[in-house]
DNA sequence: TTTGTACCCATAAAATCCCGTAAAATCCCC
DNA sequence: GGGGATTTTACGGGATTTTATGGGTACAAA
């Protein structure tokens, strides 16, 4: 485990339109030290119906992860397909690079998959962090353990001042 | 296990005109060596109706506990969801940091889901402190292991000076 | 040329830092 | 142990810095 580092706390933003998205300060530094530059890795989240982020340096992690888990399932004589799990894990992730300001274009691939319009909640979840569309988050009856009184707070806040776009 | 330091005692606190709120002297030691730096971690209870902080260092703690049990589960074959355990430990936490005199911005939202208004009790617990409206604490009817009379006497000693608005 | 992207500047709001003061706690000397 | 001096603490309020976000412009690939 690089950076000792925690991904945590949550906040909204906004999509401008010229597609382009600004990093929450609070994740921002970490991101820096955890990429050496201005670098946020981003790709689909395996379970849930949002996006993930991470510094670059957390790829390396997961690759380790990987490594862990095929000899996790050797010693218990099971099979485990790496290709599989990387192709899960990495397949979806694109480096992007945020400028000075903590603003980056969020490719409409990403865009549709995690069906963001209008405002995106950032929100730290240890290693990772994830990018939803708040409402979808509201509504999604799976079990993602988000305190949603947090959510509901975001969304009027934001709501106040762009009428959080529904298109 | 970093800093072998247990949060103990109460205080109250007021939140003043432009939302800060300083942390009480006997908590700020510990703060700052379990932080190093001027760093405190603030986030929802799970089960109270009140905010729990703690230094940063147990945020880091808090991880790698996270990564034993998924590396325990692994190893027994069991599958361990790591984003759901971190999204219901850090989604709501987050870092504050506090200047030389101790104080540091409440954030809206945890402001409004801690239903913290005016004078604010902190209250050490052992291995983090919550933050409770007095007066919720009093009316509270789960069984939250606390002295009133302690709570009594902060809210009527705090009533003293500001009238503990309370509304 | 057209389009997408990086870079630059501007601005309002929010967060941070810094200084001053008054109350409270601590120290110290008799 | 009493009483004044000194050090912390709590808190108001201003000044400075960072953020979020709009919008312009130059450059390169298509």
């Amino acid at each position: 485990m690089s950076g000792a580092y925690a991904y945590s706390g949550s906040a909204i933003s906004a999509i401008d339109d010229k597609g382009r998205l600004s990093v929450p300060a609070f994740l921002r530094k970490n991101l820096v030290e955890s990429s050496d530059g201005r670098t946020l890795c981003l790709g689909t989240h395996e379970k849930w119906d949002c996006l993930v982020g991470f510094g670059l340096s957390r790829k390396a992690d997961m690759l380790t992860e990987i490594d862990k888990q095929w000899e996790a399932a050797i010693a218990r004589g099971d099979s485990f397909d790496k290709d599989a799990a990387g192709a899960r894990k990495f397949s979806s992730l694109q480096d992007l690079s945020f400028d000075a300001s903590g603003r980056f274009i969020l490719p409409p691939q990403l865009r549709e998959i995690g069906n963001l319009e209008g405002n995106v909640l950032f929100h730290g979840i240890g290693t990772t962090f994830c990018l939803w569309n708040p409402q979808t988050l509201l509504d999604t009856t799976d079990d993602v353990p988000v305190d949603r009184r947090l959510v509901e707070h975001h969304l009027k806040e934001a709501g106040q001042k762009s009428g959080g776009k529904q298109k």
